[in-house]
DNA sequence: GTTGACCTGTGAGTGGCTCACAGGTTTATA
DNA sequence: TATAAACCTGTGAGCCACTCACAGGTCAAC
Protein backbone atom coordinates (compact mmCIF):
# COMPACT_ATOMS: atom_id res chain seq x y z
CA UNK A 1 0.00 0.00 0.00
CA UNK A 2 0.99 3.27 -0.66
CA UNK A 3 0.63 6.62 1.49
CA UNK A 4 -2.34 7.51 -0.34
CA UNK A 5 -3.84 4.00 -0.41
CA UNK A 6 -3.19 3.57 3.48
CA UNK A 7 -4.63 6.84 4.39
CA UNK A 8 -8.20 6.47 1.88
CA UNK A 9 -8.74 3.37 3.85
CA UNK A 10 -8.52 4.45 7.07
CA UNK A 11 -10.21 7.86 5.90
CA UNK A 12 -7.04 9.54 7.27
CA UNK A 13 -5.26 12.37 5.02
CA UNK A 14 -2.32 11.60 3.60
CA UNK A 15 -0.33 13.74 5.20
CA UNK A 16 -1.64 12.44 8.41
CA UNK A 17 0.13 9.41 7.47
CA UNK A 18 3.06 11.04 6.63
CA UNK A 19 3.08 13.21 9.98
CA UNK A 20 3.14 9.45 12.06
CA UNK A 21 5.85 8.07 9.94
CA UNK A 22 8.16 11.06 10.55
CA UNK A 23 7.30 10.85 14.20
CA UNK A 24 7.73 7.05 14.12
CA UNK A 25 5.02 5.85 14.73
CA UNK A 26 4.81 3.85 12.08
CA UNK A 27 8.04 2.46 9.83
CA UNK A 28 6.96 1.23 6.47
CA UNK A 29 9.39 -0.29 4.05
CA UNK A 30 10.39 1.33 1.39
CA UNK A 31 10.07 0.41 -2.53
CA UNK A 32 13.59 0.57 -3.52
CA UNK A 33 12.60 1.31 -7.56
CA UNK A 34 11.24 4.89 -6.34
CA UNK A 35 11.92 5.57 -2.85
CA UNK A 36 7.92 5.38 -1.71
CA UNK A 37 6.92 4.53 1.21
CA UNK A 38 5.12 0.68 1.48
CA UNK A 39 2.36 0.08 4.24
CA UNK A 40 1.77 -3.70 4.99
CA UNK A 41 -1.04 -5.56 6.46
CA UNK A 42 0.71 -5.19 9.94
CA UNK A 43 1.61 -1.18 9.66
CA UNK A 44 -2.21 -1.17 8.59
CA UNK A 45 -3.48 -2.73 11.92
CA UNK A 46 -0.59 -0.68 13.66
CA UNK A 47 -2.13 2.70 12.06
CA UNK A 48 -5.71 1.66 13.59
CA UNK A 49 -4.31 0.92 17.09
CA UNK A 50 -3.14 4.41 16.79
CA UNK A 51 -6.01 6.04 15.84
CA UNK A 52 -8.40 3.85 18.59
CA UNK A 53 -5.45 5.42 20.84
CA UNK A 54 -6.24 9.05 19.38
CA UNK A 55 -9.81 8.68 19.75
CA UNK A 56 -9.23 7.92 23.80
CA UNK A 57 -7.42 11.03 24.29
CA UNK A 58 -3.89 9.45 23.62
CA UNK A 59 -1.39 11.66 22.73
CA UNK A 60 1.26 10.67 19.82
CA UNK A 61 4.22 10.02 22.05
CA UNK A 62 1.71 8.32 24.67
CA UNK A 63 1.12 6.23 21.61
CA UNK A 64 4.78 5.69 21.08
CA UNK A 65 5.55 4.96 24.52
CA UNK A 66 2.83 1.91 24.99
CA UNK A 67 3.87 0.17 21.73
CA UNK A 68 7.22 0.54 22.81
CA UNK A 69 6.36 -1.09 26.06
CA UNK A 70 4.67 -4.14 24.24
CA UNK A 71 7.25 -4.32 21.88
CA UNK A 72 9.82 -5.04 24.18
CA UNK A 73 7.50 -7.88 25.45
CA UNK A 74 5.90 -6.44 28.87
CA UNK A 75 2.72 -5.41 28.89
CA UNK A 76 1.24 -1.95 28.46
CA UNK A 77 -1.75 -2.33 30.50
CA UNK A 78 -0.44 -0.19 33.58
CA UNK A 79 1.48 2.66 31.71
CA UNK A 80 -2.39 2.75 29.73
CA UNK A 81 -3.99 2.99 32.74
CA UNK A 82 -1.78 5.80 34.05
CA UNK A 83 -1.39 8.06 31.39
CA UNK A 84 -5.53 7.20 31.11
CA UNK A 85 -5.26 8.56 34.70
CA UNK A 86 -3.60 11.99 33.57
CA UNK A 87 -5.37 12.39 30.33
CA UNK A 88 -8.37 12.20 32.03
CA UNK A 89 -7.71 14.90 34.41
CA UNK A 90 -6.24 17.22 31.62
CA UNK A 91 -9.11 16.78 29.48
CA UNK A 92 -12.19 17.65 32.08
CA UNK A 93 -10.02 20.40 32.88
CA UNK A 94 -9.80 21.58 29.41
CA UNK A 95 -13.43 21.08 29.32
CA UNK A 96 -14.16 23.39 31.96
CA UNK A 97 -11.79 26.20 30.68
CA UNK A 98 -13.44 26.28 27.34
CA UNK A 99 -16.77 26.00 29.07
CA UNK A 100 -16.22 29.07 31.03
CA UNK A 101 -14.56 31.00 27.84
CA UNK A 102 -17.66 30.14 26.19
CA UNK A 103 -20.13 31.48 28.38
CA UNK A 104 -17.98 34.47 28.38
CA UNK A 105 -19.05 34.51 24.46
CA UNK A 106 -22.22 33.83 24.94
CA UNK A 107 -23.10 36.63 27.21
CA UNK A 108 -21.14 39.31 25.92
CA UNK A 109 -23.21 38.75 22.05
CA UNK A 110 -26.04 39.15 24.16
CA UNK A 111 -24.76 42.03 25.97
CA UNK A 112 -23.64 44.00 22.49
CA UNK A 113 -27.09 43.04 20.76
CA UNK A 114 -28.40 45.82 23.01
CA UNK A 115 -25.53 47.90 22.18
CA UNK A 116 -24.93 49.78 18.53
CA UNK A 117 -20.90 50.52 17.36
CA UNK A 118 -18.79 53.32 18.43
CA UNK A 119 -15.48 55.17 17.04
CA UNK A 120 -12.47 54.30 18.87
CA UNK A 121 -11.16 57.75 21.00
CA UNK A 122 -7.79 57.83 21.98
CA UNK A 123 -8.40 56.66 25.47
CA UNK A 124 -9.98 52.84 24.33
CA UNK A 125 -9.78 50.59 21.73
CA UNK A 126 -13.55 48.59 21.47
CA UNK A 127 -16.13 49.98 23.51
CA UNK A 128 -17.69 46.63 23.49
CA UNK A 129 -14.65 44.63 25.29
CA UNK A 130 -13.83 47.24 27.14
CA UNK A 131 -17.51 47.57 28.63
CA UNK A 132 -17.88 44.09 29.68
CA UNK A 133 -15.85 44.70 33.06
CA UNK A 134 -16.71 48.02 33.93
CA UNK A 135 -20.68 47.79 33.56
CA UNK A 136 -21.27 51.78 33.48
CA UNK A 137 -18.79 52.28 30.37
CA UNK A 138 -20.58 51.04 27.48
CA UNK A 139 -21.58 53.03 24.57
CA UNK A 140 -24.07 55.33 25.17
CA UNK A 141 -23.13 58.17 23.20
CA UNK A 142 -21.54 58.26 19.59
CA UNK A 143 -23.12 55.50 18.64
CA UNK A 144 -22.10 55.30 14.77
CA UNK A 145 -24.09 52.95 12.90
CA UNK B 1 7.66 49.35 33.92
CA UNK B 2 10.21 46.17 32.70
CA UNK B 3 8.84 42.84 32.10
CA UNK B 4 8.92 41.32 34.89
CA UNK B 5 7.21 44.28 36.92
CA UNK B 6 4.39 44.64 34.36
CA UNK B 7 4.14 40.41 34.13
CA UNK B 8 3.96 40.43 38.09
CA UNK B 9 1.17 43.53 38.12
CA UNK B 10 -1.08 41.29 35.66
CA UNK B 11 -0.47 38.18 37.46
CA UNK B 12 1.01 36.56 33.52
CA UNK B 13 4.37 35.31 33.03
CA UNK B 14 6.63 37.61 32.06
CA UNK B 15 7.58 34.87 29.26
CA UNK B 16 3.83 35.83 27.98
CA UNK B 17 4.73 39.55 27.75
CA UNK B 18 7.78 38.87 26.03
CA UNK B 19 5.61 36.71 23.54
CA UNK B 20 2.71 39.45 22.77
CA UNK B 21 5.68 41.53 22.16
CA UNK B 22 7.13 39.37 19.74
CA UNK B 23 4.06 39.01 18.09
CA UNK B 24 3.50 42.67 17.88
CA UNK B 25 0.33 43.39 19.65
CA UNK B 26 2.97 45.74 22.11
CA UNK B 27 5.65 47.87 20.82
CA UNK B 28 7.46 48.99 24.28
CA UNK B 29 10.20 51.44 24.86
CA UNK B 30 13.73 50.18 24.87
CA UNK B 31 15.49 51.67 27.58
CA UNK B 32 18.65 53.20 25.70
CA UNK B 33 21.18 52.44 28.66
CA UNK B 34 20.81 48.88 28.54
CA UNK B 35 18.23 47.52 25.70
CA UNK B 36 15.77 46.50 28.40
CA UNK B 37 11.82 46.90 27.05
CA UNK B 38 10.56 49.57 29.19
CA UNK B 39 6.35 49.55 29.18
CA UNK B 40 4.76 52.68 29.54
CA UNK B 41 0.85 52.69 31.56
CA UNK B 42 -0.43 52.89 27.87
CA UNK B 43 1.06 49.98 27.70
CA UNK B 44 -0.67 48.36 30.68
CA UNK B 45 -3.96 49.01 29.49
CA UNK B 46 -3.30 48.02 26.12
CA UNK B 47 -1.89 44.86 27.70
CA UNK B 48 -5.52 44.89 29.66
CA UNK B 49 -7.50 44.51 26.67
CA UNK B 50 -5.68 41.79 24.83
CA UNK B 51 -6.25 39.63 28.75
CA UNK B 52 -9.98 40.85 28.56
CA UNK B 53 -10.33 39.71 24.53
CA UNK B 54 -8.51 36.18 25.41
CA UNK B 55 -10.98 36.00 28.16
CA UNK B 56 -13.59 36.25 25.40
CA UNK B 57 -12.11 33.86 23.09
CA UNK B 58 -10.36 36.19 20.81
CA UNK B 59 -6.67 34.54 19.11
CA UNK B 60 -4.38 37.04 19.50
CA UNK B 61 -3.92 37.56 15.71
CA UNK B 62 -8.26 38.80 16.19
CA UNK B 63 -6.71 41.16 18.59
CA UNK B 64 -4.45 42.51 16.36
CA UNK B 65 -6.42 43.11 13.63
CA UNK B 66 -9.19 44.54 16.18
CA UNK B 67 -6.52 46.62 17.67
CA UNK B 68 -5.40 47.99 13.80
CA UNK B 69 -8.95 48.99 13.04
CA UNK B 70 -9.12 50.82 16.24
CA UNK B 71 -5.51 52.46 15.75
CA UNK B 72 -6.35 53.45 12.24
CA UNK B 73 -9.81 55.73 13.32
CA UNK B 74 -12.37 52.85 12.43
CA UNK B 75 -14.64 51.26 14.58
CA UNK B 76 -13.82 47.97 15.32
CA UNK B 77 -16.72 46.88 16.48
CA UNK B 78 -18.01 45.16 13.18
CA UNK B 79 -15.19 42.71 12.69
CA UNK B 80 -15.44 42.22 16.60
CA UNK B 81 -19.06 41.13 16.01
CA UNK B 82 -17.87 39.18 13.18
CA UNK B 83 -15.07 37.07 14.09
CA UNK B 84 -16.68 36.64 17.86
CA UNK B 85 -19.57 34.83 15.99
CA UNK B 86 -16.98 32.19 14.88
CA UNK B 87 -15.16 32.01 17.69
CA UNK B 88 -18.14 31.37 19.28
CA UNK B 89 -19.17 28.13 17.00
CA UNK B 90 -15.84 27.14 16.60
CA UNK B 91 -15.78 26.74 20.88
CA UNK B 92 -19.09 25.02 21.13
CA UNK B 93 -17.77 22.76 18.04
CA UNK B 94 -14.52 22.10 19.93
CA UNK B 95 -16.37 21.42 23.81
CA UNK B 96 -18.16 19.09 21.75
CA UNK B 97 -15.50 17.23 20.21
CA UNK B 98 -13.48 16.89 23.35
CA UNK B 99 -16.69 16.32 25.12
CA UNK B 100 -16.98 12.77 23.27
CA UNK B 101 -13.36 12.49 23.81
CA UNK B 102 -13.61 12.38 27.33
CA UNK B 103 -16.67 9.71 27.61
CA UNK B 104 -14.80 7.71 25.60
CA UNK B 105 -12.36 8.32 28.17
CA UNK B 106 -14.47 7.56 31.06
CA UNK B 107 -16.22 4.71 29.30
CA UNK B 108 -12.66 2.90 29.05
CA UNK B 109 -11.43 3.43 32.05
CA UNK B 110 -14.53 1.79 33.54
CA UNK B 111 -14.55 -1.21 31.49
CA UNK B 112 -10.34 -1.30 32.30
CA UNK B 113 -11.58 -1.62 36.29
CA UNK B 114 -12.71 -5.28 36.01
CA UNK B 115 -9.54 -6.34 33.27
CA UNK B 116 -6.50 -7.64 34.63
CA UNK B 117 -3.06 -6.54 32.77
CA UNK B 118 -1.98 -8.50 29.58
CA UNK B 119 0.93 -9.91 28.23
CA UNK B 120 1.73 -8.58 24.68
CA UNK B 121 1.63 -11.28 21.62
CA UNK B 122 3.01 -11.12 18.35
CA UNK B 123 -0.62 -10.21 17.09
CA UNK B 124 -2.32 -7.19 19.23
CA UNK B 125 -0.50 -4.27 21.69
CA UNK B 126 -2.92 -3.77 24.46
CA UNK B 127 -5.94 -5.78 25.02
CA UNK B 128 -7.32 -2.81 26.82
CA UNK B 129 -7.32 -0.67 24.15
CA UNK B 130 -7.75 -2.87 21.35
CA UNK B 131 -10.46 -4.86 23.10
CA UNK B 132 -12.99 -1.76 23.36
CA UNK B 133 -13.72 -2.20 19.89
CA UNK B 134 -13.99 -5.58 19.82
CA UNK B 135 -15.90 -6.63 22.53
CA UNK B 136 -15.05 -9.85 22.64
CA UNK B 137 -12.11 -9.76 22.31
CA UNK B 138 -10.54 -8.29 25.90
CA UNK B 139 -8.24 -10.17 27.66
CA UNK B 140 -9.82 -13.46 29.48
CA UNK B 141 -7.02 -15.32 29.72
CA UNK B 142 -3.00 -15.02 30.07
CA UNK B 143 -3.50 -12.18 32.56
CA UNK B 144 -0.65 -11.17 34.50
CA UNK B 145 -1.28 -9.38 37.51
C1' DG C 1 6.00 10.73 -26.99
C1' DT C 2 3.63 13.85 -24.74
C1' DT C 3 0.13 15.90 -22.16
C1' DG C 4 -1.90 16.23 -17.79
C1' DA C 5 -3.56 14.37 -13.56
C1' DC C 6 -1.95 12.70 -9.55
C1' DC C 7 1.29 11.35 -6.24
C1' DT C 8 5.76 11.64 -3.67
C1' DG C 9 9.10 13.31 -0.07
C1' DT C 10 10.71 16.98 2.43
C1' DG C 11 10.89 21.65 4.48
C1' DA C 12 8.55 25.01 6.64
C1' DG C 13 4.58 27.20 8.94
C1' DT C 14 0.67 27.28 12.45
C1' DG C 15 -0.70 29.06 17.68
C1' DG C 16 0.39 30.30 22.11
C1' DC C 17 3.22 29.88 24.77
C1' DT C 18 7.42 27.74 27.52
C1' DC C 19 12.14 26.50 28.19
C1' DA C 20 17.18 26.95 27.67
C1' DC C 21 20.91 29.72 27.92
C1' DA C 22 24.56 33.10 27.72
C1' DG C 23 25.32 37.21 29.44
C1' DG C 24 24.04 41.72 31.91
C1' DT C 25 22.39 43.94 36.35
C1' DT C 26 21.47 44.46 41.05
C1' DT C 27 22.04 43.47 45.86
C1' DA C 28 24.35 41.77 49.90
C1' DT C 29 28.28 40.85 52.11
C1' DA C 30 33.43 41.09 53.17
C1' DT D 1 35.88 48.63 46.97
C1' DA D 2 35.73 44.03 45.51
C1' DT D 3 33.23 40.11 44.85
C1' DA D 4 29.93 36.70 45.04
C1' DA D 5 25.19 35.33 44.51
C1' DA D 6 20.68 36.14 43.00
C1' DC D 7 17.99 37.66 39.59
C1' DC D 8 16.75 39.50 35.30
C1' DT D 9 17.31 40.22 30.16
C1' DG D 10 16.81 39.13 25.12
C1' DT D 11 16.81 35.79 21.78
C1' DG D 12 16.65 31.12 19.76
C1' DA D 13 14.59 26.98 19.78
C1' DG D 14 11.11 23.56 21.13
C1' DC D 15 6.35 21.86 21.96
C1' DC D 16 1.95 19.34 19.54
C1' DA D 17 -0.50 17.51 15.70
C1' DC D 18 -0.96 18.51 11.90
C1' DT D 19 -1.28 21.24 7.27
C1' DC D 20 0.52 23.58 3.36
C1' DA D 21 3.85 24.59 -0.30
C1' DC D 22 6.52 22.96 -3.73
C1' DA D 23 9.69 20.81 -6.90
C1' DG D 24 10.00 16.85 -9.00
C1' DG D 25 8.62 11.83 -10.06
C1' DT D 26 5.05 8.48 -11.94
C1' DC D 27 1.46 6.74 -14.61
C1' DA D 28 -2.55 6.29 -17.81
C1' DA D 29 -4.60 7.88 -21.92
C1' DC D 30 -4.12 9.45 -26.29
Amino acid sequence: MTVAQLAKSLNISADTVRHYVRCGLLNPMRNPENGYKQFSEKDKTRMNFILQCKELGFSLSDIQTIMDESQSGHSPCPQVREIMTKRLQETQEKIEAMTKTYNHMKNAMEVWQHQGDCLPTGENICHLIEGLSEPGAHCKKGETS
